[in-house]
DNA sequence: TGTCAATTGTCAGCGGCTGACACTAGCCTC
DNA sequence: GAGGCTAGTGTCAGCCGCTGACAATTGACA
């Protein structure tokens, strides 16, 4: 049972997200001042930051709802699966699970409008490349884990993940700039271009 | 023939990078003030700010001049060459000629120091993966022109690139948190990278 | 030399963010 | 259920990055 004081928290801590969210998407990042975001709740801006530890913070929120899940999956992934193949499995059956945990806080289709912004926004976009990294660290150490690998000695964890992690960027981009924002077609992206990913490197591109 | 107030400008804008650059690897960068910088010219804040957008800016002053060098020479690498070995050639090509480039600005030491602070200091590092992701844009263009393919339709070029960032980004990363930092323990470690990305995606870790 | 244009300094001000301190409101005990 | 305790909040003052506007200075060029 919750006592009503951290449901008290928890509620502004949603209200802000929210109203972050839908102040970001419409009138844009960097028009948005914080202060707007603490006006619409009703809260000083003080308060504001007692949540969040900055606007970029509370930009990213709903990506790293996704994220953490992502790292759970893969953790979670049996342990004679190939590392890449764990990875791809993990990030396809996220995406199924996706509307459930978004739409606890927000609709859908505002996690995907937000997501564009981050992708045009300079400074969000620098952040959300830095936050990959940070996963894509500890992604390494759990595929090194389960192949029985020192990460600090062998290259070849970090060295998949970061071209795995290489190939979800290019989808991303690719995708945030198509016209059709479905999950779907997200998922079938994300498949043909990890199988395009081992001939791009060795084969000769004009004999094809 | 340069004219006075061209080579004035060209001392201001080499002394505040000079300055900017020594009190980053000294003090640190968020503890650096731009008023800092700019009184150890004996300048103006609002000077420093028409030579550089932003303090960030002047951080990664240095690294932009190594990194429009490497697009070029991937410019210029012979046409039959395939995609990946070009790439390769152009970076180890660029370290050779580092030391000219960087020395005629600052001391080749405080370049390596000042690369390490990047690494270290989120925002910068935030600033630096977003700076990379255009450089591999404009490397696929490159590419893609060099293979007669289109950019937008084959997704290749992109991949190629992306899989060469990340190899490079987990290289640079090795280097700058190990002891050698040496020019010649860079170029060892990108080759042995790059020979062990094919084997890393498609064979079993467990039988080497 | 005098005119014109480029460069710089000064000033005022916004927005992100933080520390300090006082106040309020939920919690827990007696 | 009254009291004290503490977590959460608002207010205020202030630093820092950054920008626009305008005045002052300094090189360029006829």
């Amino acid at each position: 049972m919750e006592t009503l004081r951290e449901r008290k928290k928890q509620r502004t801590r949603d209200a802000l997200l929210r109203a972050a969210v839908e102040l970001f998407t419409t009138r844009g990042y960097e028009r948005t001042t914080v202060d707007d975001i603490a006006d619409a709740v009703d809260v000083s801006q003080r308060t504001f930051f007692r949540y969040y530890a900055g606007k970029e913070e509370a930009a990213l929120a709903l990506q790293e709802l996704v994220v953490t899940r992502f790292v759970a999956a893969v953790r979670e992934r049996p342990a004679e699966e190939a590392p890449m193949e764990a990875l791809k499995q993990a990030v396809l059956e996220g995406w199924q699970t996706l509307n459930e945990v978004i739409e606890a806080v927000v609709p859908v289709e505002l996690y995907l409008r937000m997501y564009r912004v981050i992708e045009s926004t300079p400074v969000l976009l620098a952040a959300h490349l830095r936050r990959n990294m940070e996963i894509e660290e500890a992604m390494a150490r759990v595929l090194a884990e389960r192949e029985g690998l020192d990460v600090e000695a062998d290259p070849r964890p970090r060295l998949a993940v970061a071209v795995f992690g290489g190939v979800m960027r290019v989808t991303e981009r690719q995708w945030s700039t198509g016209e059709d924002f479905s999950l779907e077609a997200m998922r079938a992206l994300t498949i043909s271009y990890l199988e395009q990913v081992g001939p791009a490197l060795t084969e000769n591109w004009r004999t094809r």
